[in-house]
DNA sequence: TGTACATCAGTGAACGCGCGTTCACTGATGTAC
DNA sequence: TGTACATCAGTGAACGCGCGTTCACTGATGTAC
């Protein structure tokens, strides 16, 4: 009862064999959205949508590892895109900021699948480049660089900045998908919540001008909250 | 050539039946933690680190997944271990707070594949309580509510400042994990970075007062900072 | 004190499955002469 | 214009593997009478 589930696909005309590739990924991605890990999804299931054979994958593929980097690639292009739109009407740097955060964890909400398979499972062929030198990561650092311009961040180099703040992004969208069960409330209040706090701890850092302590950052809110209730009664 | 790794384990006495389940998950919370999925290690193999045979996990375990579970709960144990010895010392809310992020990340640094099936990979018996319930959780929870007592905080409910300064730690430790080639520079260092600017966030969260927006970020950041550079130049 | 029986903590062998991958082949399309 | 050949885009069938799990059995230990 193995019965392909979609008619048998017209063979590609001469010349035209590279458009299978793009069929594979496509179905691929379509079917790791609905999968709850990237073994769940076989080379044959993935053979069966594009109503192909299983070694016609491996005409366009080295191995499954080489077509789910592809399916990682294509997800990394789309999160790119969801971001640059979702920034484009910001007025402001923080406000792209934030729009870019924002678009960053919906994205991860809206195809929690897809986002983890690209940002939490283990990296098949871990290269430095798809993550530094994709659109996500430049222009969100980009705009790291034009708050810094700003004088609302302090630092010479963007760069830990941006993993800082991308961090925090991954850090409420990772737990959102990974742990659903716990109590968010509205989840894009939450994820606003965590991006803003960490934007504002940012902020706040180079405003404090030396690297942060728990007493400086004690002393800090003490000093900016005179007279309100003083600590002490804790045991 | 399935020679056992291990010698055959002397048989229980009698009544002493439950002693082979304490062995049976020590076995896997080690061989998990030198895997890199959960699929990785196979009932055989955990059986053959015991010295017994396969069917015999299933006189302590309905199937993997109540197995893995039971790991999941130790290394829950051993993280709230090691956030409460790395607290015993800290002066003051905020430096336990500081000290019970640190930890914590720490802890996922050094069991990589403990944390990964413990908070990245889906769960496999989503249980809130497990979660909620957890020494882990319930002592961090505890410390946010005495920074609230301390005045760093505001907030009449510790439960949301918790998940996001949870979602800040999980952040950092877990991107560290699924991207480990990525210019992290000094781990921890980054990890105290991220928790700083979380936990200073929050705080002056507290003292903006109200909802925050990009707006209210860049005008509070701008009062506080007069006479520096002035935006306007980035196009 | 002896013996039949129950219980407990396992064992040994196998079932059935789905997977990634390979290998030899096919048949339509284009090309050289 | 015809024909032999090369190429391309696939196919069909199978290999070999390791896995989770099950089932009937074993043999030591304790217990009732």
């Amino acid at each position: 009862m193995t019965v392909p589930t979609v008619a048998r696909r017209q063979r590609s005309l001469r010349g035209a064999g590279e458009q299978l590739r793009a069929e594979i990924v496509a179905a691929a991605t379509e079917l790791l959205a609905a999968a709850t890990s990237v073994d769940e999804v076989s080379i044959r299931a993935v053979a069966d949508a594009v109503g192909v054979t299983p070694p016609s994958i491996y005409l366009h593929f080295a191995d499954k590892n080489e077509l789910v980097a592809a399916v990682v690639a294509e997800v990394f292009t789309q999160l790119d895109a969801a971001m640059v739109e979702a920034a484009a009407d910001a007025d402001g740097p923080m406000a792209r900021l934030r729009a870019h955060g924002l678009a960053y964890v919906r994205f991860a909400l809206e195809h929690p699948e897809h986002y983890r398979i690209a940002a939490m499972d283990p990296c098949p062929r871990p290269d430095v480049d798809e993550v530094l030198a994709s659109g996500a990561f430049l222009h969100f650092g980009a705009t790291v660089q034009e708050c810094i311009d700003a004088g609302i961040f302090v630092g010479d180099d963007p760069l830990p900045i941006t993993l800082d703040l991308w961090a925090a992004a991954h850090g409420i969208a990772a737990l959102m998908i990974a742990k659903p069960f716990l109590p968010w409330g509205d989840r894009d209040a939450a994820a606003e919540r965590v991006l803003c706090a960490a934007a504002l701890g940012h902020a706040a850092a180079g405003l404090v001008g030396q690297p942060l302590t728990s007493q400086r950052i004690t002393d800090w809110v003490k000093r900016r909250r005179p007279g309100r209730r003083t600590p002490g009664g804790s045991r």
